[in-house]
DNA sequence: CTATATCTATACCGTCCGCTACATTAATGG
DNA sequence: CCATTAATGTAGCGGACGGTATAGATATAG
């Protein structure tokens, strides 16, 4: 940020004593762990070594740090989801592969289990309808860009005639949030392989597009 | 209850005013859609239509409560999947039964949506431990009857060589709690049926055993 | 009848919730 | 230097939480 003349302007007051990224990355673990509701601001204080004032100041409030983790997540995800569209040559591939790397994600050791996306507004009450829906839309928006890699695929012939896209996206995406409970389950990433493996024989097979 | 010189006993003090049954069915409705730590015991009485010392003398505490409102839910499925398992002919017949109806059930006006047993215990803290323990353990008996009935269709030779039918299993139990959650974000049971039959075209083909 | 047992409603317990008022500290601007 | 701005730690706000003490009401036992 400038002033209009080009000169510098520093910030004012006292300086943040704390990372904001880092602390949002504690955030993102512990909402990740439990969810919205049932992370507690003292939870988040305690996580991110900074005390409720810090928090508000940098944040907002509860809902506005939740909504920035997530989208913090959602990102470095659709970023993944990206590059696997991209690279794989067709779309049963893309799907494919997609699901292989959800198996080891979702019941990885480096991360807490399950999909932040998928499973954080389960079992909210009414107060946080806000925040249902605002996910619910991202969900939406990731079934949204596997149906676009998939129609890509059907454009270039790779589908039979009259495949309905749309329900093939949802099935993919029934079978990735299926995965994600079954990561919080105790699945090992060799089990959820195993289900990736078996969803890919539901790919439609058959006469192709001329 | 009977004495043991055979008299009747009949109940001392003052009858219970509100039936136990229908109260229980309410509590079962309220947990079904807000899960177990989202429902307060200020839901729970409102809803039930008592106080809160009647709620805790009939049924212990709000996490005996609970496990009351699951177990009775469960042993109604059980029946539902029983029955399914017994009628249909084969192993695939069974599946594609069990999926077609949870189609309907998972989405259906007359429930809350999605599935009691699979998402009430979903973003809990670490206090719910024992219900999320004692859930997941109900999700495993259920994926374990599915397993029973693929292996009853394996031994009868309906299967290939060499099938894994704890994959089998796992994967179908996946496909259905991913349906239950598509459910809560508002599919419907058309579109919950499409999911169900590109399932269905997941089943092993090929060489039968002998 | 009295004694006992149990359900009922009111009113409340201690604890934790999300959030903030306040005084203090540490930086810049002039 | 002093005024201004902003982040910090402490301490606590009003309210909802799960759960209960208590007193009154209503049944059986004898």
């Amino acid at each position: 940020m400038k002033r209009a003349n080009g000169r510098p302007l520093k910030a004012r007051g006292r300086p943040r004593e704390f990372d904001r990224d880092a602390a949002l990355e504690r955030a993102i673990d512990v909402f990740w762990r439990h969810g919205y509701e049932a992370t507690s601001v003292s939870d988040l204080t305690a996580a991110m070594g900074i005390n409720p004032p810090s928090l508000y100041a940098a944040f907002g409030d509860k809902e506005k740090l939740f909504l920035e983790a997530v989208g913090r997540y959602q990102e470095q995800r659709r970023q993944s989801l990206t590059k696997a569209f991209d690279e794989a040559p067709t779309a049963e591939e893309a799907v494919r592969r997609v699901l292989r790397e959800a198996a080891g994600e979702l019941a990885g050791s480096s991360h807490p289990r399950g999909c932040l996306l998928v499973m954080s507004d389960t079992n909210c009450s009414d107060a946080s309808a806000h925040v249902q829906s605002d996910l619910a839309q991202r969900r939406a928006a990731m079934k949204a860009s596997l149906k676009a890699r998939i129609d890509r695929g059907a454009a270039a012939g790779e589908l039979p005639r009259g495949t309905d896209t749309g329900a093939l996206a949802e099935f993919y995406t029934t079978v990735f949030q299926g995965m994600a409970m079954q990561a919080r389950d105790g699945a090992t990433p060799k089990r959820l392989l195993a289900t990736a493996e078996a969803a890919m024989r539901a790919w439609p097979r058959g006469v192709k597009r001329s």
